[in-house]
DNA sequence: GCTACTATACCGGCCGGACGGTTTTCTTCA
DNA sequence: TGAAGAAAACCGTCCGGCCGGTATAGTAGC
């Protein structure tokens, strides 16, 4: 009788359900996403949904805690990618934003900015653990031993990047893409 | 019997609805501007402000309208202000997003975010002024005689710092934009 | 008599959430 | 081992409220 996704109970109806959220807000907009039609989409009645999250706050509370912690582990694995040494967190970024993997950057965005706008329409209160990454990162960047100002600059530019594509501002092509990655990278040299 | 901003008739009726509709916004959230309440804060009634814009849609194209207006004189006068040569525009959007006059920034950018979000959440495709705007920017930034790619690092660190303040995710401190400022003043020296 | 409104009443639609049931799964113990 | 009861995991419907938009009747000033 289901229509979606899966019949089988599943893996983790928690998870399919979420996903439902974040697919909803990316194909019809954050007025989009409503309870009977993530429930819909989920492959579980409206009770149903409720009752693995009480109300439609708590299921984009989760949401974001979900996506904080995707970004949390990804971004470690990104940093650990890179070779030691003073930029190691700016280099992260500007891989991670910035990168040859274009798609899986589009992908990416697109989720977290569903995430975003829909949890931050809800309440702009449940941005909080987001707010809490960023928290993190901003030490990371001050302690990265670069020049004052070169790591929050690569890092407001990625955020930049990420912002023309959750309003599709425009697009930037690959060769784009990796020039402006070669420019930031020139804010990685030390001083003359 | 209006009980907001101005009893008389007023200069601009129009005008007067646009900037209660951005305050909502501001102060309540993209949930918080509905048209009673606009009304009310604009001290005209319901059906007054429905002569002025027929629909809501039509009221929020209006003020994305006169945002982009606004934008568009105020960063030519931006740029007239930088001596000529290369990076001109590039350094008028340095001085754009991360000069010295904190207050203004702040308060434009708000107003901005506001209609951005309002506008985004009713339909997508009420940005396109915005893209316009942003079609002439990325040509100015081509034709700036600079580096690859620094002209657009430079735009997209502009349009971060935006994002940080429309989700409010981090602060910036006056010193934290100075260095920002002066770490991407490297990117408009010629490469070596 | 036309413009520029005010004031009020109303409609249709939609959404979050509550609620009362029902089925499935797990546990317990004779 | 298997019956029985408890708990978990759902289902489907209904309700109250709000919002965009329409309609209508009236009015103040030029």
């Amino acid at each position: 009788m289901s229509s979606a996704l899966s019949d089988r109970p599943g893996p983790d109806v928690h998870n399919r359900i979420l996903d439902a959220a974040e697919t909803l807000v990316q194909t019809r907009g954050v007025a989009g996403l409503t309870l009977e039609a993530a429930a819909r989409l989920a492959g579980v009645s409206k009770g149903g949904l409720l009752y693995h999250f009480a109300s439609k706050e708590a299921l984009l509370d989760a949401a974001l805690k979900r996506l904080s912690e995707y970004f949390r582990t990804e971004f470690e694995t990104c940093v650990a990618a890179q070779p030691e040494g003073p930029g190691r967190v700016a280099r992260s970024m500007i891989a991670w934003a910035f990168g040859e993997d274009e798609m899986a950057c589009d992908e990416r965005d697109e989720r977290a900015a569903a995430v975003y706008l829909a949890a931050f329409h809800h309440d702009p209160a449940l941005l909080d653990p987001i707010r809490a990454v960023y928290v993190t990162l901003r030490q990371a960047v001050l302690a990265d031993g670069l020049p004052p100002g070169a790591g929050a600059a690569i890092m407001a530019a990625g955020d930049g990047a990420f912002m023309s594509r959750i309003f599709q501002l425009y697009a930037m092509s690959p060769e784009e893409r990796r020039a402006i990655a070669a420019a930031l990278s020139r804010l990685l040299e030390p001083l003359p």
